[in-house]
DNA sequence: CGTTATGTTGATAGCCGTCAACATACGTGG
DNA sequence: CCACGTATGTTGACGGCTATCAACATAACG
């Protein structure tokens, strides 16, 4: 087979990925793409499965396909925190670093797009665009972090959970709820339970609940099955948020 | 004068500098350190004095030579959480974006060497172990920021003071307590007020201020005029400090 | 020496955590 | 298909930690 039906064959393996646009495959061309393609394979995690622990050693890199990945940290007594949520498209991994600073769950059902450290490792020095590409995921991180230390340290917990769906809402599939929807509406699944909720915004549980029963109550947002929510007026949501 | 020769003097300038070895330009070789140089100049900025706005243009980035520098954001109502800050040979500035995410704040006395935006990201393409240095020293500031979010989000006032003094103990010259210490001990001159302690672990003045006298009491730290605080276990204070 | 900034301490209140009971959904095996 | 046990989520009562408000102490500064 010449190479150029090689090509295209892996091109369009690619092509039909749902993320190729958004992921760091979007900084490689033709032949790049193929370089990648060859040392990538698929992984799959049921919900609640631990993908990788703290301080693991970890010999691969990976995208998102599908679902949600927690990333934790633990203290020594058992109190977590999750620091990072990782969604279809997003990145997994840590240049430089042979070891995990955090451990990673799938929140959902989860599909990986996994690829060996060391070939990674090679077309990262090989395809400076690629490199270009994970440093910039990186500052973005960095940034996302940052808007949530402000979350963290100075934020209520109903603007917690507020800013927390508003968050969501952005990153999950939006789902149809019926034509006499308002422009300003959204309605999506929460990929996430109340426990990872609490874990991801430092409260417990039961205040979680109970937050989202005040919005509940106050009109901000409709829920149904604990798991589906609408939000009716996304600048209303926004403002309850603080920000 | 030859071109060695001046190379020679440009190399002397770098080789005087107190962050030569800690900061980005550890990654040079001598004609790269050049280069850097001739588009490197130092500024100074007073305690207190902002050095740049949340969403202002950026057209610098720099290595702080000396003091500490404060990052924050502000929420529309005022509130402020200080998300990261950076001390002698740590870098300020984001590639790949013109605009800062963040304010910036003179926390003690600073001395900053800057290289203007365009030169500097010349060099980044130019000197692939220069963006290898960056990117590395910003998986290293995730990583801190992530640290970060596990002690806002689930530590206690008393845990997130002992834990704050024991990343300044670790990142700011130690200074002599007389030769009667023990070999935990460590002593050190704090670089940041109570209402900056404060923006920076989510809590208040009056409750960072409590929890020093309390750490006092407990015989975990001595304090002489505010500012200058004497360890004497530092393995103690770990311990207090949850982790 | 007065004025302002910085830090400490006390009294009180409120938000959120803890403990407990209950409700609902989910999954498995009879 | 139902019974049962488990996981998940809600609601209530109560307590503690930290914020708020206030007064005062000390340091910094012109």
């Amino acid at each position: 087979m010449p190479a150029t039906m090689i090509r295209n064959l892996v091109a369009l393996q690619c092509d039909h990925c749902m993320v190729r646009h958004r992921a760091i495959c979007r900084a490689l061309g033709a032949d790049d793409l193929s370089r990648l393609n060859k040392i990538a394979r698929h992984k799959k995690y049921r919900a609640g499965e631990t993908i990788f622990f703290e301080n693991d050693e970890i010999n691969y890199f990976g995208n998102v396909i599908s679902g949600v990945v927690k990333l934790g940290k633990l203290l020594p007594d058992g109190r977590q925190q999750i620091v990072g949520l990782q969604f279809a498209s997003d990145f997994l991994g840590r240049a430089f670093k042979g070891s995990a600073t955090c451990h990673a769950e799938a929140a959902t059902d989860v599909e990986l797009c996994i690829f060996p450290r060391k070939p990674f490792e090679t077309l990262l020095s090989d395809i400076h665009d690629l490199e270009d590409q994970l440093f910039a995921n990186t500052l973005d991180e960095l940034d996302a972090a940052r808007d949530w230390l402000l979350l963290l340290g100075r934020q209520s917990a109903r603007e917690k959970v507020a800013r927390f769906l508003l968050m969501i809402a952005r990153r999950i599939p939006n789902i149809g709820c019926g034509a006499d929807m308002e422009v300003d509406a959204i309605c999506f699944n929460l990929p996430l339970s109340r426990a990872d909720m609490a874990d991801f915004l430092g409260l417990t549980i039961e205040t979680v609940s109970r937050q989202i029963t005040r919005l509940k109550t106050d009109g901000l947002i409709e829920v149904e099955q604990n798991r589906t929510i609408t939000v009716p007026s996304v600048s209303r949501l926004e403002a309850a948020s603080g920000q």
